[in-house]
DNA sequence: AATAAATATGTAAACATTAACATGTTCAAT
DNA sequence: ATTGAACATGTTAATGTTTACATATTTATT
């Protein structure tokens, strides 16, 4: 990090539409959570930054009499600054950092029946991440084949397929990893 | 975050043997880091803390002269600690950050030609990786049977096999996805 | 003998992120 | 009418992480 990711992931949300603080907060919270994600108390504060850096600009949307909601959009400066950020390729990865994984190379220190029992709870997590992702789908491209894909919902079939394609191949690792131990004298 | 994983990340490295604070840097480098890491400012700063909770202790090894190697060794009340930490099942996912997923979200905004660029850079430093820890493994597992691998290197195994599954993954979702780009008008 | 790479440890400043604190409005259900 | 959930925006303190600064030794190569 230190990258300034978020500012370019906030740009790149308002490039869609205008939206405020709340709205962004829940953007992460939908599919692209699943590849970047940050907390309302850091959103607001990058807004701020964003403002006086003249890449977004700001105004008021009532809800009700009295409820503001402070609308967000993008500068052409702002356009720019993203669209230069965009094809910029990444020459390193960074680490897609993974508590289980972690904990599973000390596996050595853990009881059988307590590696058992962890492999369920991130068995149970991730089947679930994954129904809901293929629901996600279905809702949103049905039957549709790729190619018939309108411009607009591209950038969302690539996320969802990817974060399908990585639930997939974990739920199925966790599958072989435990019938693995499970055969084991452990 | 914010729920001291580097202090237990350090914990188990050390509870497979005493290391310095540059042979753990060292070991982020290696398998594990690609699930956890961290730079060596970091870790002599986690090592300290570590000493003062009483979790590791310390003593000197000298590498030639003059040159120090502050070695670290568990106490036991650090291997309660790892074993009490690694027992518990996590609830929540992190969200598993990734630069490239988020830009692709934001495709609307990148020319046909740039998005291929892209493509293909993540797919050369994806492959690289693949075939790194697929070396890895034939070096340390070969065409062993993952019944009979050796307690003492099953977290290894796992480690291994779970990031080679994961650039699989990665890897065969580039192709497919990029077969897309190119087919459609864009 | 010189040099570069690897070994080895540390600090400081900047930046990123989370958790907790803090407040008020609107809408739907009872 | 009340209550709870969702809407909506902010600040502060603590923690986590990276980058850059800073220094010195040892080993391998030329």
């Amino acid at each position: 990090m230190g990258k300034r990711i978020l500012k370019h992931a906030i740009l790149g949300l308002l490039s869609k539409k205008d939206m405020s603080g709340y709205d962004i907060t829940g953007e992460f919270k939908e599919e692209i959570g699943q590849f970047w994600s940050a907390k309302h108390s850091q959103i607001y504060i990058e807004l701020k930054k964003l403002l006086s850096e003249n890449l977004i600009s700001q105004y008021i949307e009532m809800s009700g009499e009295k409820l503001e909601r402070k609308m967000h959009r993008l500068t052409s400066e702002g356009k720019k600054e993203l669209e230069q950020w965009l094809v910029v390729p990444d020459e390193t990865i960074e680490t897609e950092k993974d508590v289980f994984i972690l904990k599973l190379y000390f596996i050595k220190h853990i009881p059988k029946d307590k590696v058992e029992a962890l492999f369920r709870n991130q068995f149970n997590i991730r089947s679930a991440k994954l129904a809901y992702l293929r629901e996600q789908y279905q809702q949103i491209f049905g039957e549709q084949h790729p190619l018939e894909i309108d411009a607009d919902q591209l950038g969302h079939y690539f996320v969802l397929t990817k974060a399908i394609s990585r639930e997939e191949s974990y739920v199925k690792w966790l599958e072989q990893s435990l019938e693995i131990i499970k055969k084991r004298e452990y």
